[in-house]
DNA sequence: GTTATTATGTAATTTAATTACATCAAATTG
DNA sequence: CAATTTGATGTAATTAAATTACATAATAAC
């Protein structure tokens, strides 16, 4: 266990200046590593014999190997703890807080997803007619996005936000079709039958939802994030970056299957927007 | 680069006591980064200036600065490298490459985001009339996940992905209307101008955007994110995850602001949605 | 309410690092 | 080849940083 998730760990048996010393360093860790005892002092409003302390706690010689021990903490990748935001948070924390908590959600979607249903999917999306997203509140964007990744394949994609758009499209769905339902709680009724009846109508129905939801059971293949929500802030966060990193899997997917000819063509997609956009040359300086 | 390809690199630029310093190091680094300068000296046999001139040669503050950069180079290999993904890459080749490669861009971002704006935008945010998110292409998707948190703060948002409605709007917008606008380059022709109209018409504009771009120098404040770009794939991938997750902090930070009542209200927004899902009980077993 | 224990801070001490300066070595020039 | 300059290196003094020892305050136990 590294320095810094140590501290992480304990933090409950600090007292209350070593509290204070704590917050600090997990708030600015980098700042920390480039500060002397006293600045670090200060900025806890503790002495600086405290922080010695704080650091022979953690089983370190003192305050400069401390220091070695949290650069290399965070030379590691830096742990992605997933801290949940407080009250009375100021902007470093919270900013520092949801940053990690990202991180952290996509190492274990990372650990969690399936590579064999990735490699399915793929395969599947390779061979549609049509690819249809489907999503709805904060989904809605992640099928959005998808759509402007896929459209670019040359493959006829379509993406409703309208749960009105998103049925009679279902409905017109036939063999060959692929519709991807995206939900996080994969709970969401309208969205259900979406997928129930596009399968009725013969199309395969890829679900990004949790696993052993509703929305699983009525598709043909479920990929499964489960990534841990901070529900405090009753927001979709860390799910839907999650979801996304997968839509980007699952394109990048597509276009090495195509081979690397099907690349130019992206690049001429790319090459569509010059036009449109300030050339980079009449600012350099 | 880091310190310890740093002196291998530049080994021939050394004087001869400056070599015999950088042999002794390459050879026992660990035991370096737990010695005093006293100490180094004597095993390089030079005087202990001449090693606090060799950590200076090498961009570092002094002997202490050096120590902790060596002790980052020596924490292995940073497991989040932006590794890019390759012709050849299977299924968990690209898929562990494409988490790695957002992971390792969030925490880019995270170093290189400036927390004082932040702050000021969370300011701008909270005291807003009204708050109109725009974006184009992949940015459009990033705008409307922007209106979903947002719209919950009982504040009027508006979303458009539509460069007419964008246009009216803007020149609707007034004194104390707040705009975003979303662009990773910060290059797109459409985006500057809509960023300028509404600022002719006083709102503030915030833009989400490369710093020192053409979008930029529109922007009343901006928040600069600088991640690096996989281009090889022709599409915005980790940029835009990038760009979601500050919009998750400018939504933290704006219901951190508005105080513990506030956060009722968006238990609220959650519950509605109880009619719309298969509870959990439902499934639980 | 008193005592013991732990936590924290102040001031002194020690240790480490840096600076300023002197000396030496090598290179360059007349 | 001697003289001068430049750059490299070391010595000693200085400054900065960290640690220790001790005193005081807070807390818990009796």
């Amino acid at each position: 266990m590294n320095v810094l998730e140590k501290i992480v760990s304990s933090v409950t048996s600090f007292s209350k200046s070593e509290r204070k010393v704590a917050d600090v360093i997990l708030a600015n860790p980098q700042i920390t590593i480039h500060s002397s005892i006293a600045a670090l002092a200060k900025m806890a409003d503790v002495s600086e014999p405290t922080v010695n302390r704080f650091c022979r706690r953690l089983d370190t010689k003192g305050f400069p190997d401390f220091k070695l021990h949290l650069a290399q903490s965070l030379a590691n990748g830096t742990p992605y703890v997933n801290r949940h935001v407080e009250e009375e948070d100021g902007p470093e924390a919270y900013t520092a807080k949801i940053f990690e908590s990202t991180m952290a959600a996509l190492d274990t979607a990372r650990q969690r997803v399936d590579i064999n249903t990735i490699n399915r999917a793929v395969d599947v999306l390779t061979q549609a007619k049509k690819i249809s997203f489907f999503g709805l509140g904060a989904s809605a964007s992640v099928a959005h996005d998808a759509q402007n990744k896929f459209f670019r394949f040359n493959v006829p994609v379509v993406c409703f936000d309208d749960i009105v758009m998103q049925r009679m499209s279902a409905i017109n769905s036939s063999d060959g079709d692929v519709v991807v339902c995206i939900s996080h709680t994969g709970r969401t009724k309208n969205l259900c039958d979406i997928a129930a009846i596009a399968r009725e109508n013969d199309a395969t129905v890829i679900g990004i939802t949790a696993y052993d939801s509703p929305l699983a059971r009525e598709c043909t293949l479920v990929l499964s994030l489960d990534v841990p929500e901070d529900t405090d802030m009753y927001m979709p966060m860390a799910s839907r970056v999650a979801q996304l990193v997968l839509i980007d899997i699952l394109a990048t997917g597509f276009t090495l299957r195509r081979g690397s000819k099907f690349r130019e063509n992206l690049k001429k997609v790319k090459d569509s927007l010059r036009g449109s956009r300030f050339e980079k040359k009449d600012f350099a300086n």
